[in-house]
DNA sequence: ATCGTCTATCGTGAATTAACGATAGAAGGG
DNA sequence: CCCTTCTATCGTTAATTCACGATAGACGAT
């Protein structure tokens, strides 16, 4: 009986890490989901750091529009920005980055998934 | 001039290259925005092959939704749905999953753009 | 042929996103 | 202090997304 109930924590445990983690690949993945904030994230890391508004400069769209794509990109985690004088810069946030890629290489074909309905 | 002539062409074609790798990974991304989509594809991964609409059971979502899921993933050409009988067997499209996944692990420090104008 | 099942599509409404211009706040230079 | 520059935010509009029920098409079974 203890054992089954350890049992049945530690499956509760991994449905709540395989809703984590769904629910983090969904939001990297959104962050991403614009030909923009690809770029974005491209030039950040083609400079070998970090970069202030220059991305204004590079890509064709309004400042604002700029900011706000920056904006999207730093709540989902994938840069930081640090105020540097009157400039702000971004570079890219290694952990999450790094984090995201293995949430996608993670899927693979195998188990790790139960037949439970699941919350989304 | 010859020379330099190759040279512009292939730095367009470097160019064009990757224009089209961002909007591909921004498609990927975008078809992987989203909760429901990454659990549709989590499951069809954790099912050896592929799967009808169980789908529809598994998710907390009506069936018209689900499919609707399905069709994002599909014009994305991550999954792909061949008929059998009354229902439909979807699986995910290994190559373009394998793409999607090069795509992200290429989002590395390095090179591999210019300073020039991009567009979006 | 008719029924029941499975799936896709249509139409709809609420919510979110993308883009912009305009404005406001912070910081350095004169 | 004032001005300029850089960036974030506000407000708006058009477009897209998400979710649903209802409907329609395909197919096997009866």
């Amino acid at each position: 009986m203890a054992v089954k109930r350890r049992d049945q924590d530690a499956e509760q445990d991994r449905a709540q890490k395989r809703l984590r983690a769904r629910a983090e690949l969904a939001g990297f993945a959104k962050a991403l989901g614009h030909p923009a904030r690809v770029e974005i994230v491209r030039f950040l890391l083609a400079r070998d750091s970090c970069m202030c508004g220059d991305l204004v400069d590079h890509l064709p769209l309004a400042q604002s529009t700029v900011s706000q794509h920056l904006r999207i990109l730093k709540d989902a985690g994938l840069i930081e920005g640090t105020i540097d004088g009157p400039r702000v810069c971004y570079c890219v946030a290694p952990r999450a980055l790094a984090r995201f890629q293995g949430l996608v290489a993670d899927l693979r074909p195998g188990p790790g998934l139960t037949d439970r309905e699941c919350e989304v």
